[in-house]
DNA sequence: AGCACGCCGACT
DNA sequence: GTCGGCGTGCTC
């Protein structure tokens, strides 16, 4: 019997309705956006006429504060632990069980994992309804692939035992180094046609289109168009709704796509993977933030299954993985990594002699940059030139040796904050403290000077194509990204990020304004610098067949000595080590939070924060008053890597309690990384 | 976000 | 007395 809501309700009103004579309470994840104290399931009486439609995981209409709105139905109960009296299941839009009990599961993990509302994971997760595509999605999957040949793997050390045990379906877990040229999207078919090949799921996730393209077409080659889906989020909502639920309904075993299918409800995951885990495409832009590599990490885990972290460079989440031994390391011999990566040379500023060329002096091209390009024209092929993307970012960093300046309280990064206080400008101040630092001193050198960094304007497609007359010079960019080029002649000159691949690999790679790359403000500087160094350096033939890449960075820079040493393990092991010293992430769990004064202040009272939790700020955000005041301000909290659940929780927690309510308006970021 | 209840000032 | 201010709390 319902505990409160009759079975039979009582009242002119509803005496047309019946309650359903068994399980006659539903209850519902509405999804509205809704204070964080609402962020649990709310009760409904299930009228019979919906008893058979009304299943756990169904899409529901119900009425909420008045209002016919959109919800799940998590489950059918007895009672109801609601005092007042249950409203009535309006709606059962469609009896397909899309929230199945496995996706539930994950999105309360992934909810829980970055403190926020599990309806606001589940809107990620489930895309929107297209009722054609309920009728046309497959049903029964085909019968399992057969087990591709894997010699390429053979190249890694433990590649082959890694396959056998997806074959197994034993839970490796890698972080895979990809060798300089290394046809990636291949590999990563490969590895996922095993797990099919074991009657399992797989899912790659990559962080954009073109790579999906990539995928898509290696896995076609081993599975056919009809053994592999791909879901991204710009396809046409049916035809999106479509494959998901070919997935759902486990019509298709291997999955790929770009984040938004790091939700994708692989039925029975052997193996998952995400490729290139330091493009910051991964981080899914809308609350709560979610990662790829973070929830990949957590669905292998809770599902026993496979995963590889891969990418031509590093990530120092990646190394923590390996270090921790969570995963281990996927990678060639040294001796096979030096024969397949190109020769790489770094010039620094200080050793940079300009070309003899007139042409390439205009285009401020050292020279041995210049002779790299023109000897692999000469060979016949192309060149691909990096040029970094415009951008101004404020920043601080030793006016001597150019390290960034830290805070010397938290080690937040320091910037002008603009204004003047008596006609003198007011000194640098951390950005997450706010501590003004009126005498810097640099730790690394002890220089007292300080210089604004800026990432500033590249060379253009025109002064390079001046250099170089009689060569065409195509542009891949934010405008138009090629996909590849063929083996001829040819100046590329690319964004980073935006580099086609060519046919048999590029003669020579020119990776230009390297500084200004590493001198940006961010946390990842560097990592970023470097992965997107070795995502083009990849792209290039190897040494011993010509290929060069020429780097203008000073060599003495350990990002820059990876780069020629070709070693992005060594780097990502000495950035994550730097970020245990400095208290950043991965190496401690750090949590933004953003809002009004009041709101922070009133969370600060109320927040029952972990025991190492370290709070700094909170710190203006924009426009800042004659006092000093900011509408929204920033909070940086901090805690030890083991209390991180705890952080989210508390976090989660005190956004509930009442006093935070009014002013409402907090913003909390797990782990953000576009933070610093 | 909107809507209902609730405890003090200006009015018939 | 009683109408109504919006402050506070709730949404099955």
């Amino acid at each position: 019997m319902a505990g409160a809501g009759p079975r039979r309700p009582k009242g002119a009103k509803s005496a047309e309705r019946t309650a359903a004579a068994s399980r006659p309470v539903a209850r519902v994840l509405v999804d509205v956006p809704l204070p964080v104290h609402l962020d649990r399931p709310f009760d409904y009486q299930v009228p019979d006429r919906l008893d058979a439609d009304a299943v756990p995981g169904c899409r529901v209409r119900v009425r909420f504060r008045g209002k016919l709105v959109d919800g799940y139905l998590l489950e059918r109960t007895e009672t109801s632990e609601f005092p007042g009296t249950l409203s009535w299941l309006e709606r059962v839009p469609s009896p397909e069980p899309v929230l199945t009990p496995d996706l539930l599961e994950m999105c309360r993990a992934v909810a829980t994992r970055y403190g926020g509302m599990l309806a606001d994971v589940v809107r990620l997760a489930i895309p929107p309804r297209h009722a054609g595509a309920e009728k046309s999605a497959p049903r029964e999957p085909g019968p399992p692939p057969p087990r591709p040949a894997a010699q390429a793997w053979a190249r890694y050390q433990h590649g082959t035992s890694f396959l056998e045990a997806v074959h197994a379906g034993r839970p490796a877990r890698a972080v895979w180094q990809a060798l300089p040229g290394e046809d990636w999207p291949a590999r990563l078919a490969e590895a996922a046609t095993t797990a099919a090949a074991a009657g399992r799921g797989a899912l790659v996730v990559v962080p954009d289109h073109r790579d999906l393209q990539r995928l898509h077409h290696a896995c076609t080659e081993l599975l056919g168009e009809a053994g592999v889906v791909a879901l991204a989020a710009e396809l046409a909502p049916a035809e999106r709704y479509h494959r998901w639920l070919a997935v759902l309904r486990g019509a298709v075993r291997v999955v790929i796509g770009t984040r938004a299918a790091m939700f994708a409800p692989v039925r029975d995951l052997g193996f998952a993977a995400v490729w290139d885990d330091g493009d910051e495409l991964h981080s899914y832009p809308q609350v709560p933030y979610p990662h790829t590599r973070d929830v990949l990490t957590q669905r292998a885990h809770a599902a026993g299954a496979s995963l590889i972290v891969g990418a031509f460079a590093r990530t120092a989440e990646a190394a923590l993985l390996a270090e921790s031994g969570w995963a281990h390391e996927l990678a060639a011999h040294r001796s096979d990594v030096r024969a397949a990566a190109p020769r790489v040379t770094a010039i620094g500023e200080d050793d940079t002699q300009l070309a003899r060329d007139p042409a390439a002096r205009a285009a401020r091209l050292p020279s041995v940059a210049f002779e790299a390009a023109r000897a692999a024209l000469g060979a016949g092929a192309p060149v691909l030139v990096q040029v970094p993307r415009r951008g101004y970012v404020p920043a601080l960093a030793c006016g001597d040796c150019r390290e960034r300046a830290r805070c010397r309280r938290c080690a937040g990064p320091l910037a002008l904050p603009g204004g003047s206080e008596g006609g003198v400008p007011k000194p640098a101040a951390c950005r997450w403290c706010g501590a003004a630092e009126a005498a810097f001193r640099c730790p690394s050198c002890g220089s007292r000077r300080l210089r604004a960094v800026a990432v500033g304007a590249g060379r253009t497609a025109e002064e390079l194509g001046r250099a170089f007359s009689n060569v065409p010079v195509r542009t891949s960019g934010a405008g138009e990204v090629l996909a590849s080029v063929p083996a001829k002649p040819a100046l590329i000159v690319s964004t980073p990020g935006a580099e086609p691949v060519a046919e048999g690999g590029y003669g020579a790679a020119l990776l230009l304004d390297g500084r200004t790359l590493l001198g940006r403000p961010e946390l990842r500087a560097a990592e970023t610098a470097l992965r997107l160094w070795f995502a083009a350096a990849a792209l290039v033939r190897p040494a011993r067949d010509g290929g060069r890449v020429v780097v203008m960075a000073d060599s003495s820079l350990q990002p820059v000595q990876a780069l020629v040493r070709w070693d992005p393990a060594w780097f990502a092991s000495l950035e994550l080590a730097e970020r245990d010293q400095l208290g950043f992430p991965p190496a401690r769990r750090v949590a933004a939070v953003d809002g009004t004064p009041e709101a922070i202040e009133s969370l600060l009272d109320s927040a029952d924060l972990p025991t190492t939790a370290e709070v700094l700020g909170p710190v203006p955000l924009g426009e800042v008053d004659a006092d000093g005041n900011a509408e929204r301000e920033r909070l940086i909290v901090r805690v030890d890597r083991a209390e991180g659940r705890a952080l989210a929780s508390s976090l989660h927690a005190a956004q509930a309690v009442r006093a935070a309510r009014k002013a409402a308006e907090l913003q909390v970021r797990l782990d953000p990384p576009d933070m610093l």
